[in-house]
DNA sequence: AGATGTAACTTAACAGTGTTAACCTATCAT
DNA sequence: ATGATAGGTTAACACTGTTAAGTTACATCT
């Protein structure tokens, strides 16, 4: 195994086990038995190092997307599956979604915007189911990419109100995320699909 | 004035202007014309600090909620206020917004969670206007606190997908956000309206 | 008036951070 | 053998939050 991967498991390691804020290069680097400034040999900076592991948090969710609908589902059961599975990564994987939603670019100003757009896989993933059903006419959408776009930004609520204790302690977790997901997911299919 | 409420403005100016991440107790202190220790005569410590910044925040965003619905609106224009002046307000003071919603508790250990929970206010806010609806028979939910926490919940997601600049470059942001808010409402209102 | 206490502030320091410059060393091609 | 290069090192810089210790000014009590 080179150190460039090595160095990328102890990172994922520390930021699974301890988030985001308390990643440092140095206990990177002790993790990893080499020097803090090798690191550098292998990643630009900090924020490279970040990245990389972006990337790979979205394969990762994007893999556990695609995994939960098969091609065989009609259209509503797939949104269903694909809403359902978002949520339990995101619930089950709070340190690896918090760096694919929550890191802010411009706090990242070394890197090109379109590295952030890997997520676009994602939505383009729904978007292509929507669309699918539109040609098959179960929907109606004017943006299908728009459409998906929305649908995601709902569920992102609903989770990161979770993910950062913003819940009242007076609500259960597991029924308001329930609840939650099937207004959004029956809110659409109401409005989008002809009477 | 005295030295706390110097501080704090500072240190509003501070986080307005670049964010919380370069929120330091040395540039506050530099700003305020004072030692950094001096701020820890006031302040336990930059928790503390951020927590009052943030109660302050939610205080803004609870008037600007408050001032745009009047008693004379009817139910559902209220929540079509209410949920216009949240997105309103979260996309103009996009810093005062992320630390409201986007600090995490659990790297503010030294905090009580109740402190984090100043921003129920809000919630409940919404939860007696749906309650009001309920009485006046125009609404029927189960429980309005939670119903009140989920379209809070969507509209922040789709806010902060805005806010962290998450959204497709190809989506314009005016008619995304235009779109979300209609979609979470009318989602709402049909579903929960009596037929 | 003189002593005491205390509140408000300071400087110096500690341990940690990301990052760079300079240096070393092994390997490999000419 | 010479020189280049890849991969590593240590030492240092400028920053961070925070604490300990010292200073100063002012109020209160005897």
């Amino acid at each position: 195994m080179s150190l460039r991967e090595d160095i990328l498991k102890e990172s994922r390691e520390l930021l699974v086990k301890d988030g985001f804020g308390k990643m440092s290069m140095r206990k990177i680097a002790r993790k990893t038995d080499v020097s803090a400034t090798s690191i550098y040999l292998h990643f630009q900076n900090k924020d490279e190092l970040l990245l990389a592991l972006i990337e790979s948090s979205i394969a990762n969710l994007s893999d556990a997307l695609e995994n939960n609908i098969s091609d065989s589902d009609d259209t509503i059961t797939k949104i269903e599956r694909m809403a359902n599975a978002f949520v339990e990564f995101a619930l089950e994987n709070p340190q690896e979604y918090e760096i694919i939603y929550m890191v802010r670019p411009e706090e990242m100003p070394r890197f090109p915007k379109e590295k952030f757009e890997q997520i676009r896989k994602i939505y383009e993933l729904l978007a292509g189911i929507i669309q699918e059903g539109c040609d098959k006419g179960i929907l109606k959408v004017e943006n299908s990419l728009m459409t998906s776009y929305t649908i995601w930004a709902q569920l992102h609520g609903v989770v990161s109100v979770i993910i950062s204790k913003r819940l009242d302690t007076r609500i259960p977790n597991g029924e308001f995320v329930h609840q939650a997901v099937d207004h959004i997911i029956q809110g659409f299919i109401t409005q989008k699909t002809p009477a």
